[in-house]
This record gives structure tokens, C-alpha cells and sequence, in this order.
DNA sequence: TCTAGCACCTG
DNA sequence: ACAGGTGCTAG
């Protein structure tokens, strides 16, 4: 049933991602199109084959520098944009196909970090994954062509940590590790939701990995930011000391902040302390799995990690991590006709079965219902997400009108388990509901476990396979205010009942699956970058 | 920990 | 000139 090649590769500088496997999905009748026919690969070119398609990293010099000293990403309740900006250059598409491009953030690993000692170290578990959103590229869904004639930036996507979040923004844990993903899903007219050959390949850069906080822990990544962020440039004093800080308190002299000493202070000693404490590595395993070993024993050192015991555990190479899968038969589609709205009404039972994945990986992104906008009327991001009867999914799912593009979310993604564990019984991460029969995505775990010495199983090394579920609109309706007026963009893209809030996105739920993990399909990773040995994180 | 309001800056 | 993206700070 699936195919896949996997060709992963590192290049130097670059970290490209190629195509392994990829699921087909097989549907019934979708109004979106997928592929109909059983893809076979082919190897032409001009094929249409997802597998062919190479994805680079924008400024991955940049994504570097954070990552190793440990990216952190702002969280608020409006809604921060990343920084750096997640932009990818995307070659090897059939100019004429038609693509749709998202983005999800799953959790990294199922723990819980605080900011001692001038590093991360875990502290505790994970809270549970909030409602997986995804957000499409405003420009999605259009033809290879277009993706590949300059970059494709994903720098409007927003992170909150508003639960209720009404805007469509992804909704983040402060003090939790996640994993930008971006997938690339074929959007043929021939393919029809239910179509059996849906093809996707999801890519995942190891260094845009971070920590969510509501305000910076490390002075280092401040610093970063401020140097690097055109919008922080007020904060660009000179060296010695913060003219702007003089300015806003009305001195004439260069005053330098609290917590500028603050993390001055803790920065200059977090040196010592980093080193102390750089042995384990507790996250990202995945990364580093298949090229380093590390049996849970502190690594060797490396001379990353001077970057500060911070910084994410991480390949520093490229880190790449890409899979594709086709997924035919049973199971669901993806809808990515994107224009319309349909309407999912499966629910989640049927995931499970279907979905599984490797402990410690991450959940394959699902599809999900869309609800999209046209178009997204604006073309400003849109965000999905599912959400299965928590609180925000209140909307009825059965009416809601479909957006019209419909993307399928992914589902979020549920934090790894480690092995064995299987944690998130309490949670059951129902990505998608059944549209899709299983799909096979596969995410690379970041499980401790995996850094061990030998290799692991395949299935469980790497890829999940994930099923696309229905679309649940129900999320849609959840929030309980009014977009703001920023957000009006959104607005158009959804159909939404009165009163109800506007959303752009939608909520996809991930649920965490439970891990099962087994394989039944295949599931595959692959990785193109090597793996360094990264600054890790610590694990308390 | 988190938030709101701020001054400063980019588009 | 306006809208909106920054980190900072007090609370």
C-alpha cells in the first residue's frame, strides 16, 4: 500500500528534505478532488510525485543561531508571530499540479520545562495538547509553479495561549517544547476528498524547534531577537547601555534594566552551569535517533553545547525530517479541494484503529475538515484546527457550513510518548476523525528512547501513521468573543454563524493518539539532515 | 507566571 | 498617517 522512498538528504548547507513515502488516501466522493488513481511513483519529473518534491529551510543560519541556544517563541493571548519567520524554498513540484501547503506545531516531547540555571530542564509532564490547529498558507491551494517561483513564508502564523483562542491562531502550553511541521498536500483537481490517492509529505526542520514562554527566559535569545528582528530594532541599543531604557525613564544616561542584569547575570553564569548540566538530552530525540546514539546517557559532549545547555538537543546539520506518504484504500481523504466545505461527520471512532503510530513520534498531521475560507478570502493564513468535543468544538459540527477550501488539518500532534509509555490514554488525541482510513504520516519521534544506540524499529523510529479524520467544524464556533479587528481578514474565510466568533482557522483536535504505535503501515522517517549533537535540553 | 500598557519601530 | 509587530516593565 504505500510506497515510499525515502531519500533523505543532507546537504551542507542546506537542509532539504526529500520525499519518502507517502500516503495515499483513498476516498469516496470528496468535493475536493485528491488524486484519484492509485499513484504509482513515477519517476519523471514532471511526475507528480511527492516524493520528488525538496524543501529548504529559509535562513536556516539564522534558525541555527537560536536553536542552539534554545529558541524560544512568545505566546500571548492576542497572538505573537514567530520569530525567526518559518519560510521554506520548495522545488521539485509539477508546476502544474496544485498544492496546498500547511503548517501545524506539535508538541516536541510530553514534558513540562522551566528555565533554571540559565537552562531548560524538564519540569514535569506535559499538559495536555490543546486542540491541534493548522494553518494553511493563505496562498494554498495553487499550482507548483507558484510555490516554487520564490519562498513560501509562513511568517503571519500566530501562536496563542488562549485556549479559546477566536482568531485561529495555534494554540501553544506555555513552558512546552513543540515542532513546526509544514505539509505539502496535492490538491488535483482529480483528487477528490475520498479519492484513493491523496499524497502528502510533511517536512520537519529540526532547528525551528522551541519552547513556547509568555515572556523570554534566556537573555541570549533576547538578545537574538532584538538583533535580528527588524520590528525589535528600538531595542537595539548601544552596548553599554540601553539608551532606549534612559529614554523611557527620562534619564539622560544609559540605564541598564532589571532584568537586563538579570539576565546578564544568569547568562554569564549560565556557562558554568550548562556545562554542568548538559548531559541529557531529553528531547528531540528524533532528530539525533538516527545518527546518534545516545542511550539516555548524557551525550559526550559536544561542542554544542556550548551553546549553553539550552539549547534544544538537535542536529546540527540539517534537520531535516521528511516524510511522505500515499495512502490509498480505506480510509479517508483528505479533503483539499478547498473549495469546499464538507462536512464531517465521522467522528472519531474510527481513528484509532487505523491511526497508528510510533510511540514516540509525533502524530502525522491529519486532515481535517475544512472549513476554510475561499479562498481565504484575503489570503492570509488560514488556521484549522479540529476540535472534538471540547469546549470549543461546541458548534454542530453537521451544519456548519464547510469552508470552502477545505484543507484537511492535521491533527495535532500529540507529544511523544516515550516507549513504552503510553501515555496519552487520558487524552485521546483523535486527529481526525475517519475520513481518511489510515493514513500513514509518519513524524519522527523525539523520544528519549529513540536516541539510543540502536536503531530503531522502523516503525518506531519514526513515522506514525496518521489517519485523516473527518473535518470537525465544530470548532469553529467555539470562541467566545469577537475577532478582533485584526483579525478581520480571517473572517472571511469562514462561514460562521452569527454571533459566532470568526475563525480562520480550525481547530483540528490532536489529540495525542494513544500510541499505539504499532505499524501496520509503514511509516517511515526520514531525515536528511545529520545530526548533531545539539545543545540539549536537560531533563531534570 | 502571566498580562496590559507603553514607546519605538517596520511596513 | 495608520496599522501592527517588538520587547520592556509594573502589577
Amino acid at each position: 500500500m504505500l510506497q515510499e522512498k525515502a531519500s533523505a538528504v543532507a546537504d551542507e548547507g542546506m537542509t532539504v528534505a526529500q520525499l519518502g513515502g507517502h500516503p495515499e488516501l483513498a476516498s469516496d466522493s470528496s468535493h475536493l478532488g485528491l488524486p484519484t488513481t492509485p499513484s504509482i511513483p513515477q519517476n519523471n519529473e514532471s511526475d507528480q510525485n511527492i516524493e520528488n518534491i525538496k524543501v529548504v529551510l529559509h535562513d536556516r543560519e539564522l534558525w541555527k543561531k537560536f536553536h542552539e541556544a534554545g529558541t524560544e517563541m512568545i505566546i500571548t493571548k492576542a497572538g505573537r508571530r514567530m520569530f525567526p519567520s518559518y519560510k521554506v524554498k520548495v522545488t521539485g513540484m509539477n508546476p502544474k499540479t496544485k498544492y496546498i501547503l500547511l503548517t501545524d506545531i506539535v508538541p516536541a516531547d510530553d514534558h513540562r520545562y522551566k528555565f533554571c540555571d540559565n537552562k531548560w530542564m524538564v519540569a514535569g509532564k506535559a499538559e495536555p495538547a490543546m486542540p491541534g490547529r493548522l494553518y494553511v498558507h493563505p496562498d494554498s491551494p495553487a499550482t507548483g509553479a507558484h510555490w516554487m517561483r520564490q519562498l513560501v513564508s509562513f511568517q503571519k502564523l500566530k501562536l496563542t495561549n488562549n485556549h479559546l483562542d477566536p482568531f485561529g491562531h495555534i494554540i501553544l502550553n506555555s513552558m512546552h517544547k513543540y515542532q513546526p511541521r509544514l505539509h505539502i498536500v496535492k490538491a488535483d483537481e482529480n483528487n477528490a476528498f475520498g479519492s484513493k490517492n491523496t499524497a502528502y509529505c510533511t517536512h520537519v526542520f529540526h532547528e525551528t524547534a522551541f519552547i513556547s514562554v509568555t515572556s523570554y527566559q534566556n537573555h541570549k535569545i533576547t538578545q537574538l531577537k532584538i538583533e535580528n528582528n527588524p520590528f525589535a530594532k528600538g531595542f537595539r541599543g548601544s552596548d553599554e547601555g540601553d539608551l532606549r531604557v534612559s529614554r523611557l525613564q527620562g534619564k539622560d544616561y544609559p540605564v541598564i534594566s532589571k532584568n537586563m542584569v538579570r539576565q546578564r547575570l544568569i547568562s554569564s553564569h549560565g556557562h558554568l552551569s550548562g556545562k554542568l548540566g548538559a548531559g541529557v538530552l531529553s528531547s528531540h530525540p528524533q532528530v539525533v535517533s538516527h545518527y546518534q546514539y545516545d542511550s539516555g546517557v548524557p551525550l559526550p559532549n559536544s561542542d554544542s553545547q556550548e551553546a549553553l545547555s539550552n539549547s534544544f538537543p538537535s542536529s546540527r546539520e540539517s534537520s531535516l525530517l521528511y516524510h511522505c506518504f500515499k495512502h490509498r484504500d480505506n480510509t479517508r481523504h483528505l479533503e483539499l479541494g478547498c473549495k469546499r466545505p464538507y462536512l464531517d461527520t465521522t467522528a472519531s471512532a474510527v481513528s484509532d484503529e487505523h491511526y497508528y503510530r510510533s510511540p514516540p513520534s509525533y502524530d502525522p498531521p491529519l486532515l481535517s475538515h475544512p472549513y476554510c475560507s475561499d479562498a481565504l478570502g484575503s489570503r492570509e493564513a488560514c488556521m484549522y484546527g479540529g476540535m472534538e468535543g471540547e469546549a470549543g468544538g461546541t458548534v454542530g459540527t453537521d451544519d456548519l457550513p464547510v469552508p470552502s477550501l477545505n484543507c484537511n488539518m492535521w491533527a495535532s500532534v500529540q507529544p511523544y510518548p516515550r516507549y513504552g509509555m503510553q501515555t496519552m490514554e487520558a487524552m485521546p488525541y483523535q486527529p481526525f476523525p475517519a475520513h481518511f482510513n489510515s493514513t500513514a504520516s509518519a513524524v519522527p519521534h523525539h523520544s528519549p528512547s529513540m536516541q539510543r544506540p540502536h536503531p530503531a524499529p522502523p516503525d518506531l523510529v519514526t513515522f506514525t501513521t496518521q489517519r485523516v479524520l473527518p473535518p470537525t467544524p465544530s470548532s469553529a464556533s467555539s470562541s467566545p468573543s469577537g475577532p478582533a479587528p485584526r483579525d478581520r481578514a480571517h473572517s472571511s474565510l469562514f462561514h460562521r454563524k452569527p454571533g459566532s466568533p470568526v475563525r480562520s482557522q480550525r481547530d483540528f483536535t490532536g489529540y495525542p493518539t494513544h500510541s499505539p504505535t504499532s505499524t501496520r503501515e509503514p511509516a517511515y522517517q526520514y531525515q536528511t539532515g545529520l545530526s548533531s549533537v545539539g545543545p540539549h535540553w536537560t531533563d531534570s
